[in-house]
DNA sequence: GGCGCCATGTTAGCGCTCGACACATGAGCT
DNA sequence: AGCTCATGTGTCGAGCGCTAACATGGCGCC
């Protein structure tokens, strides 16, 4: 009934929808976004989107299943931010790293929703090989990184790029956790959390041999 | 460890359970671990202490309001479980430092279903006082750490406490979050958690002056 | 062009949880 | 003893996840 559609000036859609599958992912983010990722509700999306409570498992096999597909598709976009940031290293490969932790704070601020379905939803990886790969393409763009910065470093003090990589993202995913939210009533910090973070990588890098003064 | 009332050869309690509230928290304790942060259910938790769905109720304003109280506890344990590590900093500051990053993993990782609570849940701090109050005196634990680490510093080079803790923090929530959960599905990694975070932390000590080789 | 398949949508319905009532019980106080 | 009130019970309505059976119409096939 009311579900048909809520807003009456809209263009009447035939039986078929055409374009479901993407509505409702659509629809998924703009909940998920708006009241977190439990917040969300199969139902609701079907809502949003103008069709019955059961159409969406013509698409969906269940609620999970949306979700990792809107976690797959948050670890392209992300991906795609980070590839950008750091735009392989230019013009110095110091640069783009810091580059690249602000393009992950700010993928995690201005994208809660994609952020949330992928590491707040409790979605495993394994759920789907498509969602397992985009999200190890994200994680080499760390990696690739990592090692560009390990490659000036004299050869017998280079620590593993794996581990580094590991490093970044942890510290880089803790900041984004537990400060970088959109006020998501955490605590009050004294900078934001990308300073901490660009604060936090200094430092690392300093230890690793790679500070401002560290000669190549 | 059985507390459970549906074992039907328990001794009949009266009309009042008269430990319902710890209970409760107990046996969502146990769903939590079990489920995750989500799959606990109101309704279950009274199944599993032995009363009717709406008895709860008496004690908790909703599942969130209990979701808080076992995030409160989880703090407390936890500010207590990094207390007995850091130990006032004896022998040494920086062997206590080294014993509070596992004592963090360890927490993530032995009490996975408090973890969760604590900062999976989605549970904002400002829902109770004593909530806050109870992560705040958790986090106060890093940062007098990060403070007597600090004052082997010469006063010149001697950060903000407050960030250090910070960084501290960051680092060790995000190999908890993305490695440290027992085998949630997540990344196998060459190296245990554990391991990340103290290779992390070295590094960014020694980033700060604070290395093996460093003068005092 | 006509026909039929089947992907996509709908309705109906089951079992569940959340949370709200009114009501029952009995522990502790006076 | 009798009162009182915190605590536990029974029951209800709304909402959700998911399934099964049915309806529609776009598209390929002859």
């Amino acid at each position: 009934m009311s579900w048909k559609r809520d807003k009456p000036d809209q263009p009447p859609r035939g039986y078929h929808h055409g374009n479901l599958k993407e509505e409702l992912v659509r629809a998924a983010l703009g909940l998920i976004g708006e009241k977190g990722p439990n917040g969300f509700t199969f139902a609701e999306a079907a809502r949003l989107a103008g069709v019955s409570p059961a159409a969406p498992y013509r698409h969906f096999r269940d609620r999970d299943d949306l979700l990792a597909d809107v976690a797959t598709r948050g670890f392209l976009v992300f991906e795609a931010a980070l590839t950008r940031a750091w735009d392989q290293g230019r013009p110095e490969p110091e640069a783009a790293f810091h580059r690249l932790g602000r393009a992950y704070l700010a993928f995690a601020h201005d994208e809660p929703a994609y952020y949330s379905a992928m590491f707040e939803a409790g979605v495993s990886l394994d759920v789907s090989p498509e969602l397992r790969s985009a999200a190890d393409r994200a994680f080499l763009v760390l990696r690739t990184a990592s090692e560009a910065l390990i490659a000036k470093l004299p050869a017998g003090k280079r620590p593993p790029s794996l581990m580094m990589a590991l490093h970044v993202w942890s510290m880089s995913h803790g900041v984004a956790a537990l400060f970088g939210r959109a006020d998501g009533g955490r605590r009050p910090l004294p900078m934001s959390a990308a300073e901490l973070l660009e604060a936090g990588m200094l430092i690392y890098l300093q230890g690793l041999g790679l500070g401002p003064g560290a000669k190549d």
